[in-house]
DNA sequence: GTCTATACAGTGATAGAC
DNA sequence: GTCTATCACTGTATAGAC
């Protein structure tokens, strides 16, 4: 028998969002959030370097997941092409049962500046993964950057409306959809 | 004669870029600026609501200017037209003579993840700025985004062969051409 | 209306022990 | 990998000086 409980990550992350919503993220200290998990202030630091980005767990996973499939996309397939497939891919964090977590989630980070800055932060880190992965892909500059542009726009606009109540589509089609639009804007552009 | 010197915003912001420059971001304190500015540490927070904002001083006055432009742009000019005027107007703060400063600014700001979020963050101001006042000209979205994207895409590139030592173009003739390859790209795309 | 003084909660780093 | 303990610094709040 161990001397500590595993999965120290986890609890962590879980007791985070609990507390969140418990009494909202200011009032939500990183010693709280250690104390709900069983575990001691220093410990939630080691794990999240810092106490915005509990609430940004996965987003890694994320990012490999994107690179992967925009390099195994159809040697034939356009940039625009493989860009919809990886957000399609994304769909895997979408599902309806995980809809009114990611509400609860993106409400508090629209609430606060400085998790809409972390934010920004992850979707650029997106946004440069599938740049370089369309240029692994022999995708010349500026077209790469471009085309990884319009992925980004349309996956938030997309995620926008996933999270609109009055929306019942899956996210694989709203990403189509968008992706679609974004492209017949550009065609008609210059 | 006052009883305290005046312009103690911009002394506060020349202080912090001096020592930014002699210590680095990290070693130097809010107090420390204060301290060098002659005043005192609740009197920096007062003036900035944080550290780092010190060193994006100056650009809701970019941002108003991009509003007016696009705004006042001929009504028969296109949406990348409108974006084009724009993005040569922010050129005023990029004279040949601001070379040195804005590059050493920017080392400080690619060193430290806080100060690219906030970098992000200021991006996107610009680009929903840029955006409002498309459709405030009558532009439907999707493409008033995605004009105000392409726009963001161009001034980055543009900003950066600003910064190479190897370039030597002014700054409106660098974004002119980074507007004119993302169209290209655009209309190639799909 | 601008600055100062002081006290305070919380973050995030660090060092040493289990 | 975790704990305790300590620490400098950020950022807020308050009350007052000129």
């Amino acid at each position: 028998m161990p001397r500590w409980e595993p999965n120290a990550l986890e609890r962590l992350h879980t007791a985070a969002i609990e507390l969140f919503a418990e009494q909202g993220y200011d009032a939500t200290t990183a010693a709280g959030i250690a104390e709900r998990a069983g575990l001691a202030k220093s410990t939630f630091f080691r794990h999240f370097p810092d106490k915005r980005e509990v609430l940004f767990f996965g987003q890694e996973a994320l990012n490999g997941l994107l690179a992967a499939v925009v390099a195994d996309a159809p040697a034939d397939a356009t940039p625009l092409e493989a860009v919809g497939a990886a957000l399609e891919a994304t769909g895997v964090a979408f599902g309806p049962q995980r809809w009114e977590a990611v509400r609860r989630r993106q409400e508090i980070i629209d609430a606060h500046p400085e998790l809409r800055e972390r934010e920004l932060l992850k979707r650029e880190a997106m946004t440069g993964t599938m740049a370089t992965a369309l240029r692994g892909r022999g995708v010349p500059e500026p077209v790469a950057s471009l085309a990884a542009q319009l992925g980004d726009l349309a996956l938030a606009r997309a995620y926008t409306r996933w999270l609109d109540p009055a929306s019942t589509s899956a996210f694989g089609e709203l990403t189509r959809q968008a992706l679609d639009e974004l492209r017949s804007a550009a065609a008609a552009l210059g």
